[in-house]
DNA sequence: ACTATTTTGTACTGATGAGTAAATTGCATG
DNA sequence: CATGCAATTTACTCATCAGTACAAAATAGT
């Protein structure tokens, strides 16, 4: 605790503490999505795992469903922070292809990153889950965009792009499935891999 | 029904009519399962949806932890099944394993195949939960083994194979959560598409 | 016909966990 | 000081659903 802040915080701190305290719930919420799945955390376990209760949690969020909403928005922000970056990007369209998607990697193995693949859409009540939907779906065209570009550029080999998209998502999808963030793997490293790989084929050349 | 069957069935038919319902449980439980969600099912919709009621269901398998293992024992089955076929068939590494990753990818469209993927091993219990680990560590083992062979045989480009296996197989599983079984796209061209990609890449050559 | 076994249904129990009501404390402001 | 708002708690309610007890048919075996 910061002893050095005055008693009398201002409205502004005020409206960041309240942030901070919201973030907190966020965080350790999507841990235990992450480490038991959705189900099998209860709003309990999350508000004793910050030492708080169960109510404090809905002073900060309406109800479960929202709690799983924001989560995956976070994540979901991540990521279309990241392909607007890679659009505004010099180079070619396979250039821009890659930085997204190493990106697209090393968020799929953060903690909000990965809960957008872990959960699984059934998860949400209907109107969240066509937010969840709209948003995925937007990072889907991005990614679509980058890889026609490509081919216009002849930076790409000529392929159906909604295919490509959903191969090389799959591909980068995965490691939220399986890779252990307390392992000893970099995920920066890993991205860079399987990107590599997925770039060059599995056939020599 | 068959009216030309005998009213006095056999101990044979009576073991294979058992089994053609524990079957018929198994089937209306896996396309819930997948279009709802595990936890988004009740035995009791599930029972409802055959016609039948709550404990005929645990009459034929012990409890839902146990309904969702055998669903995705059946699933598991189906890919070691293709691996040990692709094992041992003609050809070099690279053909062998093209022809087990299209299978593969086949799999994870069907319904069992698709269960594997959307559940999530949080969802059993630790038993369970052990046993499916197992399995699929198994198909694991056996797609990186196709790998080391054809990286030796000189079909396929040297690389980690490890990776190269949670690559593959996480863009061959997503087809599982896309994938509209309904919809126009054939499973069998879809997944020669995808295995030909992943083996081009996506650089021109 | 009589008994045992299998199959199936009706009607429960019991646990879990989402969500809420209401009280409490602390702080701020008229 | 009183009044109000924000943050937080304790102690509930209530729905859902896995799992079961028990009865009733059906079937088979003797």
């Amino acid at each position: 605790m910061d002893l050095t802040a005055s008693p009398f915080p201002s409205p502004e701190e005020k409206r960041s503490v309240r942030a901070a305290k919201r973030d907190a719930v966020l965080r350790a919420a999507v841990q235990m999505f992450n480490a038991r799945g959705f189900h099998q955390t209860s709003l309990d376990d999350v508000a004793a795992s910050l030492g708080i209760s169960k109510p404090t949690i809905y002073h900060y969020l309406g109800n479960k469903d929202q709690v799983l909403l924001e989560c995956v928005k976070i994540g979901l922000g991540q990521l279309i922070a990241a392909a607007e970056d890679a659009r505004t990007r010099p180079g070619t369209g396979a250039d821009r292809l890659c930085a997204f998607l190493v990106r697209y990697a090393e968020i799929n193995m953060d903690d909000f990153g990965r809960c957008v693949i872990r959960t699984g859409d059934e998860a949400l009540m209907r109107e969240s889950r066509e937010r969840f939907r709209e948003l995925k779906r937007r990072i889907d065209t991005d990614m679509r965009t980058l890889i026609i570009e490509g081919i216009a550029d002849g930076s790409l080999a000529p392929c159906d792009p909604k295919l490509a998209a959903f191969t090389i998502a799959g591909a980068l999808n995965w490691p939220a499935r399986w890779h252990d963030p307390a392992g000893s793997e970099s995920p920066q490293e890993l991205a860079r891999h399987m990107v590599d790989m997925l770039c060059r084929g599995f056939q020599p050349r």
